[in-house]
DNA sequence: ACTCAGCATGTTATCGGTAACATGTCTGAG
DNA sequence: CTCAGACATGTTACCGATAACATGCTGAGT
């Protein structure tokens, strides 16, 4: 087998030059040739296309890119792509940008001290990308550098998951009113003793979804107390262990609202393990609406968001905002809340 | 509210000439200190940095990558995010591509058509990436392309999830032996009527896990029957239906391998339908060790694969590859099979 | 026949950096 | 006093493309 198959000597890559030597025209034929612009005979056309095919002439985005001044590339921030929301909006993100004909350069970042947030977006301009997506999560506030350093960024900027700030494009579903929907259904079910299991206090998605449990208790007239509530941090383990504390502070409770799947697997596990029949001594609503939730046992009552769709729109609207950019017309920032479904299943059902 | 705030008029970019003249030195000088390059006097260094402060200049990664011939990016490509494995190997990757100091281009693919998967190299060489990781799995024989055009890619490649090619460097989990162990397990409880949920015929992966399972039983004497094996799409609905048709198929099994833990959900979710006792009557283990594994009902037995770790080994790999070329040393493809472990749970546990 | 529009193509400058070489100054050895 | 060499800095060319302008040719209108 040929030694050199995965070595392929590092020879130098074709360029235009080559091509218009080899085709006998001048660079600038070849330019016009690759772009599809008129202006060339047919004869040439063929000709230089001809020559293209036979040195595998392959164009280089990036000198482009450096002449063009764009570089049809978005600078994508994500927190931590373990989470299933962050690897679904990044894949919803990853086919639509694939569609509109940009690259994604994708940064992951894990953790929040300042410094980093300025490090990650200085490494996504120094690439010249024509625009940033932060699909970072508000948490305790770590977007506070926006206000400081939002007037310094040269492209659009969009974000995800934070909460409406003032002038802002941000794209988030929305928690409050998932929350509500699932606890109008708990209420609707005739469970009135509905304790929470909330993501971490500083997540902005967290506190309002926690948010969503208060005030609808609070429209019924009750007023939940902090002890009908146990701080989670998204896992499994978490979820069972708040769920440990909770029926210590909440007895009486005949159902809970974890704030998503993850810890209301938790939840159900701990639950069996109590002999605490779910549903019918407790309800359980998740909220995500992973696949495997409809498999939990019993199958779970979940807020399904759609993190695909999230991720298309997001880069639909961070290109217009480009586009508006490169032909001078002014960049209005748009949001979108998209709306999450509500998915009844066994765990929430009428006893 | 400053209404242009979000739109950061398009002002021009400060670029290293623009430096150079405010501070009174030549462009190359200016270089020097960005570059930390010696033979700069303390007075010049301070006086550059402090205009460069000043001004806010972002040296343009994109331009040095031209002029250098190297951009320091990597191509990613990968085949569906929704999958686990794909994002935790991203999310390793990206991790360790930031410590190395290289950024990821990532490209997803959806299928597998051979036009599309030129389209992504075409793509990412477009963009001058350094390096290409491939990690999409192989499925029905969809690297045939490789022999072809390998030889035609300036630039490193390397593979994840593939079987090992002559000269072609490639990170994969042990699948098959991973499955050894976990038949191991099995036997060693006194299991020995066991049967299995695969994967998708056609990826490497799931032959390899089913291979580990028939491998085993031969071992002992058992020459396995076709229909002790159903076919399932890594989906849990998928598990679901397979186990319905396995039960069928093999009404005395005792124990059932899945080739995933989500496939392996949706069996103990039917078989608790079913009344089936886990693990008295029946032994369930998966594959992966996903974190919620530990909460399923009962707690499943799984080969935990690291997924994270694979992904770092990758980068690591893939830039010592880029180096070695870099330095006109020869490049020596390096492959590793990563050992996954056994994690043992209540769904296999001795009766 | 003359002009000029319109087309096909070439030339030159430029994008923002870096490499390689050139220049100029200072110091210390002979 | 001279000169080599170290050091600080500047100059020029180039990376691979495109934009803007320039050129040369053809044929229609008058």
């Amino acid at each position: 087998m040929d030694r050199n198959l995965h070595q392929a000597e590092k020879r130098k890559r074709v360029t235009i030059k080559d091509v218009a030597k080899a085709a006998g025209v001048s660079t600038q034929t070849v330019s016009r040739v690759v772009n599809h612009v008129s202006n060339v005979s047919e004869k040439t056309r063929q000709s230089v296309e001809m020559t293209i095919q036979k040195m595998g002439y392959r164009p280089s985005r990036l000198a482009r890119s450096l002449s063009q001044q764009r570089s049809y590339t978005l600078g994508i921030a994500v927190y931590d792509l373990t989470y299933i929301g962050a690897s679904r909006i990044l894949n919803g993100m990853s086919e639509w940008a694939d569609v509109l004909g940009y690259m994604l350069l994708l940064k992951e970042i894990d953790d929040f001290k300042t410094g980093d947030v300025d490090g990650v977006v200085e490494a996504l301009l120094a690439y010249q990308v024509d625009g940033i997506v932060w699909a970072i999560p508000e948490i305790g506030g770590n977007h506070a550098w926006i206000q400081d350093h939002l007037k310094n960024i040269p492209v659009p900027v969009l974000f995800i998951t934070i909460p409406p700030h003032e002038g802002i494009p941000c794209f988030a579903t929305d928690n409050f009113r998932g929350a509500v929907a699932a606890m109008q259904h708990l209420l609707n079910s005739g469970r009135t003793k509905i304790g929470h299991i909330s993501g971490p206090n500083e997540w902005w998605e967290a506190e309002e979804r926690k948010r969503g449990w208060r005030e609808s208790l609070q429209a019924i007239g009750f007023e939940p107390l902090d002890q009908h509530c146990v701080e989670g941090d998204w896992s499994p383990v978490s979820g069972r262990d708040a769920f440990c504390q909770l029926i210590k502070n909440f007895p009486d409770m005949d159902a809970v609202f974890v704030a998503n799947d993850q810890m209301a697997l938790g939840v159900l596990s701990e639950a069996s393990h109590l002999a605490i029949h779910v549903p019918e001594q407790l309800a359980v609503i998740g909220f995500d609406g992973i696949p495997e939730s409809a498999y939990f046992y019993p199958a779970l009552t979940t807020v399904h968001q759609d993190f695909h769709t999230l991720g298309r729109r997001a880069v639909q609207c961070i290109v217009e905002m480009i586009q508006a950019r490169q032909e001078n017309r002014p960049v209005i920032p748009q949001s979108e809340l998209i709306q999450p479904t509500l998915v009844i299943r066994k765990s929430s059902a009428l006893v």
